[in-house]
DNA sequence: TTTATTCATCGTAATTTTACGATTATATAT
DNA sequence: ATATATAATCGTAAAATTACGATGAATAAA
């Protein structure tokens, strides 16, 4: 018990499911939203500009990583990270096609 | 410890992520689907529809009223669910627009 | 070489999530 | 009135998430 039961859904619902989990999360909003701002790489300093700490930015920032919503190149000491484009385009259609098939419906209970 | 610390992020931070987290497994995509594709109440044979137990789903069902993607109304002894569409269009706009900020970004890394 | 900086990882505690059986409540059918 | 059906809620166990301090690795600066 506790675990997700993957196998009962499709691979196209866990994915969406996976997806809608990295930004479940207000912190990992406003990384996001910070890599938005700045169109282009942030090379350090995401600990400074939210309120958590250090170890806890770097989990946050390593669930986006893994479900591919940003990648970071590692530049000397520092870490440069952004968004990574393709990626968000592609998941990012994933879940505005979602919610727009279920925008159409009619109101009726 | 362990407890999402809310009061560091803006509402608006909060609201995306809450709203996020409500699509965040794969039950509750599968339950937005088949309201999706019903287009109009869908009363009772949730259940079987998902091959999970019947406490679970009304768990799940609970977390997408809470956040107001669904509504149920009372009809006998069964409940009719549907899309609440106003709410959605309203989240869906939430969630396009945070994604689509930052679709525009140039690829650095 | 030593020191400082930056970030990832480890270990761990509190909390939340997920799932299910059992129970309860309400409505329908017999 | 009794039985049946549908769905919510309760109680609970397993697992995942969130958060942080401490440690480690790798680079830059002294």
């Amino acid at each position: 018990m506790g675990t997700t039961k993957t196998e009962q859904f499709t691979t196209e619902q866990n994915k969406l499911a996976l997806m809608a989990k990295a930004l479940a999360h207000p912190a990992r909003i406003a990384i996001l939203e910070h890599l938005f701002n700045t169109d282009g790489c942030v090379c350090g300093g995401i600990v400074d500009e939210i309120g958590l700490a250090q170890a806890t930015i770097s989990q946050h920032l390593k669930a986006l990583k893994d479900v591919g919503l940003i990648k970071g190149n590692t530049d000397g000491a520092r870490v440069c990270y952004c968004i990574d484009t393709n990626n968000l385009i592609n998941l990012s259609d994933l879940l505005g096609n979602f919610i727009k098939s279920g925008s159409c419906g009619t109101d009726c209970c």
